[in-house]
DNA sequence: CGTGAAATACAATAAGC
DNA sequence: GCTTATTGTATTTCACG
């Protein structure tokens, strides 16, 4: 699904990556076309799979959920999460999981709301492979846009 | 900044890490709110910094950029990436860095075009520290919301 | 804090270049 | 493929409970 993208395609994906509550109007502002033109091309990105989505960023500790942290799996292979996700439908602490080459098999990022609950959590992952676990002192860079190549 | 948030603040946090552009008055539809009280409570969200942006979420691999790696840190001290972040200002292709208890100082995550420009990006970052690299290879849960405590 | 009614701004068509 | 024009909604402000 490699779609050609042009000047005004990296222009609002750029815009969106950085507010994605920007009206139509505001993005036709802002690259220079016309509205219709900018809602035309952004129903073109998500229907070509450039654009999967659309999130409001909850900042963890604001909302009550202070401890962030990263554990990395060496899972046990017939309970692998990654082949499994759905094994962590009801660890809604469990907010990313993403599968890596290596003997790491997957890095999975968790939200508490106190080292208690980390400490459950890890306990319930471990059930599943081998845990390591740091925890997030702070987002020196919490984002930067995706450029298209 | 410890706001309390109520069953509406709630509703529409969860609709809107689901969907960023849903509009004030579909938002009031699902919440069971006038859609002047759901702008007034996103405000407050947003002003009180539970929500801190909406970000278009851009799939690498469909714009072009198929090499998402995971690449942890070990920083010698005054170069260190998480305290002077700034220094990947020209590294376009890092996309996040946490800073991390533990021995490996962070984790940084970068999207690139091919095996060669990540091994560049890789031979950049060993000048700040010791780096160990893995490949993404799929992201079996890309997210979840962040549900308030 | 919440709603209801006003004006302004925006989104979605359709037609033409 | 982009634009202008039209119609219908959505958003915003303000007055009020």
């Amino acid at each position: 699904m490699r779609t050609e993208l042009d000047d005004v395609d990296r222009a609002l994906l750029e815009a969106l990556q950085e507010d994605a509550r920007l009206s139509y109007n505001e993005l036709a502002r802002r690259v220079h076309v016309s509205p219709p033109t900018v809602a035309q091309r952004v129903r073109r990105l998500e229907h070509a799979g450039v654009i999967t989505g659309y999130r409001a960023v909850v900042d963890p500790v604001a909302a009550g959920r202070g401890v962030v942290a990263l554990v990395r799996m060496k899972c046990y292979g017939p309970r692998c999460i990654t082949v499994h996700p759905e094994l962590l439908d009801d660890c809604p602490e469990v907010v990313e999981v993403v599968r890596l080459t290596g003997d790491i098999c997957s890095v999975v990022k968790v939200v508490t709301t106190s080292i208690g609950e980390l400490e459950r959590l890890l306990v319930r992952l471990a059930a599943h492979g081998e845990t390591s676990s740091a925890m997030v002192l702070s987002t020196p860079i919490p984002w930067r846009p995706v450029r298209p190549a």
